[in-house]
DNA sequence: AGCCAGGACTGAG
DNA sequence: CTCAGTCATGGC
């Protein structure tokens, strides 16, 4: 068991960071968070500055959770007016996480057309049929499944996992990736823009996904994915009533508004959508 | 029971 | 370019 105090201008909750909704393997047992990242099972918990976990070293959880980033400074940048001020207050410590870009894809890709209760559903069943089984002394866990395990897999097996008509896609980008071990590092290398239409060529891979994928799995903190909820408060607290706007243009304007780290203002909002949308 | 969900794709206008 | 129809599934 591992631990390390967190400095006091350096806010962190871990539990708002896991349950937020931007992974979808972590499941939290009376207090102790319990994931698994590449073949290791990582077991975690916040007590006030304290964080004590198991299955990795300080530098991974410093890097996977975004502890080097100044979130102070982000949080100030993009606090500009009464609704994300609010998110921010109650949110105050959800970080960003640095997934790996082929998991978040195939998560993301998942995530479509659905809730995210069935997203986890759907990914747990992904990994336990085409991933490695780690034995961890307990129940069974399974690692993510490479995309050499699901390109070699059969389409039929891969719908089963409750994926409907998602099964193709995945299929396909699982291929495409297995020939282009390179992939990431070619989208790491191209601009914004650039990246989200190279993302956008794997069928299956909207503006959305893209979005999302650039957030969370390549560090492009100014992406902001625009789903149903984020465009819900967008209509309802930032644009004028009625006014016609599409994806790009939702997304444009909150990247001009909230800034360079516009992506932690989207999931800081995503975070409270429960309690900011009005329903009617 | 019916509506909705961290959308994408296709075809028509 | 916009727009509607369609897609498969489960949560609530």
């Amino acid at each position: 068991m591992l631990s390390l105090t967190l400095s006091a201008d350096q806010p962190f909750n871990l539990d708002k960071t896991l349950s937020c909704g931007q992974v979808f393997r972590w499941a939290e047992t009376n207090g102790w968070w319990t994931g698994v990242i590449r073949d290791r099972v990582i077991r975690i918990q916040q007590d006030g500055n304290h964080l004590s976990w198991s299955g990795a070293d300080e530098a991974f959880i410093r890097h996977y959770f975004s502890l080097d980033l100044d979130l102070s400074r982000i949080l100030a940048e993009i606090d500009c007016d009464p609704v994300i001020h609010r998110a921010i207050y109650a949110c105050r410590g959800l970080r960003i996480i640095r997934q790996t870009p082929w998991e978040c894809l195939v998560s993301y890709m998942i995530a479509t057309f659905t809730n995210i209760p069935s997203i986890k559903r759907r990914i747990s069943l992904l990994c336990r049929e085409f991933g490695n089984k780690i034995d961890s002394g307990g129940e069974p866990y399974f690692s993510f499944p490479t995309p050499e395990a699901l390109a070699g897999s059969d389409e039929k097996q891969v719908r089963a996992c409750s994926l409907g008509y998602r099964a193709p896609y995945l299929c396909q980008v699982a291929q495409a990736i297995h020939q282009d071990p390179g992939w990431a590092g070619a989208i790491r290398n191209l601009p914004y823009e650039e990246a989200r239409t190279e993302l956008m060529r794997y069928r299956g891979v909207g503006r959305k996904v893209a979005d999302c994928v650039l957030l969370f799995g390549f560090e492009r903190l100014e992406a902001v994915p625009v789903d149903v909820w984020i465009e819900r408060i967008l209509r309802q607290h930032y644009l004028k009533p009625g006014e016609k706007a599409n994806y790009d243009h939702i997304r444009r304007y909150a990247q001009g508004y909230f800034g360079p780290f516009a992506g932690y203002a989207q999931e800081y909002l995503f975070c409270m959508r429960n309690d900011i949308t009005k329903k009617e």
